[in-house]
DNA sequence: AAACCGAATTTGTCTGACAATAGGACAACA
DNA sequence: TGTTGTCCTATTGTCAGACAAATTCGGTTT
């Protein structure tokens, strides 16, 4: 451990109380935000009540109005409250906007990341289904691009994983959805750490990437095609490759479009409640 | 149109100077937070660059610090951007964490909920698969709960809007994942109004919560067998039942897991390309 | 009863100041 | 030479007080 503190800029850090990682005190408006926060999800505040004023809400906290506007701004950024001058703050009744955190969860990070991809799953047959009816053909060029660079890293044997990213976003795009967009921008970030690893070999050894790119290929073929029943298809391919690769094991049923039509696993047991 | 606006509680709205809908002038530091938005998406400011000192800011926007530091805490909020005291302001490399704002944007709400619905309509149906296999007795007693109330709301003739969204928020809950359960709760209170539409009028009108409810009970059933198969059809019947009864044109094709195997609609002219 | 008026309240903005931190320049020292 | 300690400056964090703008509410007038 120990590697250079970011915070030691001063010799005069006395008896360092066992320096935890990154333990810079919270600002006072973070405090104050957060302590609000709490109250709001306890039910403390309940939508459509009015906050105390600023200037009670100083003298409670003992911290001047600017740190408690400083507050207030990141939650009303937050969605939860909104202000009306000359009338007060109040805690809105239902947001209109929501806040996925990454990793400020209690649960393990290898945990949120098969949260996301299970999301991820979710969202992406569909995603390529509609590309495939609305893309444009400034959509096609840019998913054409990304995937020359893709051919290009794997010739050279150089990290490709960013190129992948930018493929899925740029298909995200061609939605011409802005949530869906957004949404899946902020999925493919968490997995550009989980594809760098995938993208690092020797190029003998980047065989996880050429089929990944084949089966990109293939996604990208249908879209332009105009195909959605078949891009759908493809991207679920390439979906439970990407799985494969990175040892994921899948709740979902990701072979359900496959032709294998009236499965139909009979009764399963109702007892598998955990 | 010209419902009741939610606002108009005070008698005294003047000469109504033609209310634009909602064309209140925007605050200085939402104009000035906005502006750096689109800089940082234009990649106007990269990842990485430090912004302009807020005394600089305050110059070139003709504001005063107040402002900047109001509009800095909304792009930290929403994790574009990252302070440093001392040092500066810096926007974030690979943000932790994504904002999805409600009608913040440029197209009109109409728009905005068709893109909202289009992203349900995405994850309904793997929500209810995952729900069958992850399902806790709890869930299932919340999911029951909802369903008896909507149940008397349809007897009573009263408003069951907000039942139908928590039935569709406690199934999310059942995945057992929380990024998912975030997301459908966000989805779920955009259709708060529409919903409330289609549960008003009287007893003899209801038929389509009558529609509804019925759809909702053959997907609970589903899901509490365990049976995950047949829970994502329950649910993709009971979305485009809700498509159909609000309206919308959806340009998924929800029908792809009823039995029509092998439908092939044979080769789309990919001309069509807008 | 309805419409108008005005004071009080509350958020929005401005100004100026000081504290805390970061980073670089520079001299002192080994 | 290279390291260390110190100072200075730039920048964000916090404080205090003031005024502007919007809302709310009571009283007054019509």
């Amino acid at each position: 451990m120990s590697a250079p503190l970011p915070n030691a800029a001063e010799p005069g850090v006395p008896p360092g109380p066992e320096i935890s990682r990154i333990a810079r005190p919270l600002r006072l408006s973070e405090e104050v935000s957060g302590e609000l926060q709490r109250r709001i999800a306890r039910g403390d505040l309940k939508p459509g009540d009015r906050l105390p004023t600023e200037k009670t809400l100083g003298e409670v906290f003992g911290v001047s109005r600017a740190v408690i506007r400083e507050a207030v701004a990141r939650l009303k950024a937050d969605g939860l409250i909104e202000t009306r001058q000359g009338s007060g703050a109040f805690v809105v009744e239902a947001p209109k906007t929501i806040n996925l955190h990454f990793w400020k969860g209690a649960g393990s990070e290898l945990d949120e990341l098969r949260d996301i991809f299970e999301l991820r799953a979710m969202v992406e047959g569909s995603v390529a289904e509609l590309a495939a009816q609305r893309r444009t053909r400034s959509d096609l060029r840019a998913m054409a691009s990304h995937l020359k660079v893709m051919d290009e890293a794997i010739g050279n044997g150089v990290d490709g994983s960013e190129a992948d990213d930018n493929f899925h976003i740029a298909m995200a795009r061609a939605t011409n959805n802005a949530y869906v967009s957004r949404l899946v921008e902020f999925l493919g970030r968490h997995f550009s750490d989980s594809r760098r690893l995938s993208w690092q070999g020797t190029p003998s050894e980047l065989a996880g990437p050429q089929k990944s790119q084949s089966e990109h290929r293939a996604l990208f073929d249908a879209i332009s095609l105009g195909d959605a029943e078949a891009a759908r298809r493809r991207a679920l391919d390439h979906l439970r490759g990407t799985a494969e690769r990175l040892g994921i094991k899948l709740a979902l049923d990701l072979d359900r479009d496959t032709p294998t039509p009236l499965k139909k696993p009979s009764a399963r047991l109702p007892r598998r409640i955990r």
